[in-house]
DNA sequence: CTAGGGTTAG
């Protein structure tokens, strides 16, 4: 009875079953506990599970197993619930220890994988594949490639499409997708998620043309592809701008019926908002009948991109009104949009409410946003300012950003301090001595623009075209 | 009861 409620996923049938159990007295036998925890565990209601498991009057190592899993999405609690385990002194199975790796590649930490894995050793369980490719994913996971290869070897025996998918899915983490794409064509047997991973490590390498070709041979060799194939092969169109071929693949989900998830939605929109149509990508936005931050966040950053400040903006304060909360991507998008449509007090006031109402931390990316705002609005001084608040590595190119402004407004003094601090702060870069070269040609200084031909020269033999010229923005 | 794949950012 149980059974077929977490088969069908239905919760509250389940409840039912649970009140009924509990009246009859049979909520004291393990596998209907069992059954009830992982009921309540597959469904999400992990408190719930919790309690039960905890009021249990006998637990066998399933129960124990069944709450591991039920703490699948949180590394941490798992780790946790494994060392009140061997604390208790209940012995895991290679079932403990295939959630308990999972939990330590998710967290990258080897020490406690090393932990656990000479725990595995010491007590003898024997290593199914299952165990053993949850250590291969470990070794991945923490970039030890030497030794998840070690292992791989130690497994020819037994090697499974998972196996195979593991191991070349560290290869594309490290940036060997060739190696990675050896791997894959090697294998006899490929399934949807090797395919997905093979096609999404192309995407991810930026190397889209790629993506589609293996896309393409997938459709070749019949397999069907699903949501995850799709979202990579919209993030290939995208980076492409090819639109043809991005509404090719939109048919193409609508005729296979495959389901428009958040996912899949939000990888529409930012696919035709990067082949110029925006107004596609907005009307997939709203068509959604749900959104995510992400979602929120991409079509924000289409109207910033397409150069509609004031859209962004609205779009972003009826993202608020839905109880949605910005994150720091979302920040980066709306400062760029403020950025670009010169909207300087929006972009000040939002700067400030990303720190102080949502705690968000400014990264570099939000800095040189603002920095881009005052600059534009020849708020020199204000954003000479806020340069001190950066972090030292990235004044270089900020204070570049500000001498450029300085020129464009003409701002001679203050550009003549930026450029003494340029030169006491800079590397003997070659953009470094050709911007002050500039700066002093404007402003008249011929003896410094002297020196700073000389330090080209110095720095570099080849000829550095259109040094001799001076770009005056009109 | 367990293991591998997907969305935002010059």
């Amino acid at each position: 009875m149980l059974k077929a409620c977490w088969r069908m996923g239905s919760l509250s049938k389940g409840k039912e079953v649970h009140a009924h159990v509990t009246k009859t007295g049979l909520d004291s036998d393990v596998y209907v506990g069992n059954a009830l925890l992982h009921l309540y565990g597959s469904t999400g209601q992990v408190t719930d599970a919790r309690r039960l498991f905890d009021g249990m009057p006998h637990r066998d190592l399933a129960s124990w197993n069944t709450l591991l899993g039920a703490y699948n999405d949180n590394a941490v609690e798992v780790l946790v619930l494994f060392k009140r385990m061997m604390y208790e002194g209940i012995g895991g199975d290679h079932i403990s220890m295939v959630i308990v790796f999972s939990a330590c590649g998710k967290i990258g930490g080897t020490e406690f994988g090393k932990e656990v894995h000479g725990y595995v050793i010491k007590v003898g369980i024997r290593p199914a594949l299952s165990l053993s490719n949850a250590l291969l994913w470990v070794y991945t996971r923490c970039g030890e490639m030497d030794a998840a290869q070690s292992l791989f070897v130690e497994m020819a025996a037994m090697r499974d499409v998972v196996s195979h998918t593991i191991l070349f899915n560290g290869y594309v983490d490290m940036g060997s997708i060739d190696l990675a794409r050896g791997i894959f064509d090697q294998m006899s047997v490929k399934d949807l998620v090797s395919w997905n991973s093979m096609i999404h490590a192309y995407v991810k390498a930026k190397h889209p043309k790629k993506a589609l070709e293996l896309f393409r041979k997938m459709e070749n060799e019949m397999v069907e592809p699903d949501e995850t194939t799709m979202v990579s092969v919209l993030a290939a169109c995208a980076s492409l701008a090819d639109l043809q071929n991005g509404r090719l693949v939109h048919r193409f989900i609508l005729q296979n019926n495959l389901r428009q998830d958040l996912f899949v939605g939000t990888a529409l929109i930012d696919m035709y908002a990067k082949c110029g149509s925006l107004e596609e990508a907005m009307v997939t936005f709203y068509k959604m009948d749900s959104r995510d931050v992400f979602t929120w966040t991409t079509a924000i950053e289409g109207l910033a991109n397409h150069g509609h400040g004031d859209k962004a903006l609205s779009l972003f304060t009826k993202m608020e009104k839905q109880g949605i909360k910005p994150n720091q991507a979302t920040f980066v998008s709306i400062l760029m949009a403020c950025s670009r449509s010169g909207l300087v007090k929006e972009g000040c006031l939002l700067f400030k409410r990303m720190v102080e109402a949502y705690q968000i931390q400014p990264k570099i990316e939000h800095l040189g946003c603002l920095l881009d705002i005052l600059s534009r609005a020849g708020l020199l001084h204000q954003a000479e300012e806020f340069i001190k608040l950066m972090p030292p590595e990235e004044k270089i190119i900020a204070n570049k950003t500000l001498l450029s402004a300085c020129m464009n407004h003409l701002e001679y003094d203050l550009g003549e301090k930026i450029a003494n601090g340029l030169t006491e702060l800079s590397s003997q870069s070659h953009a470094t001595h050709i911007l002050l070269s500039n700066f002093y040609a404007l402003a008249g200084q011929w003896a410094e623009v002297a020196k700073m031909r000389r330090a080209v020269k110095e720095t570099d033999i080849r000829k550095v075209p259109g040094i001799s010229s001076v770009d005056i923005k009109t």
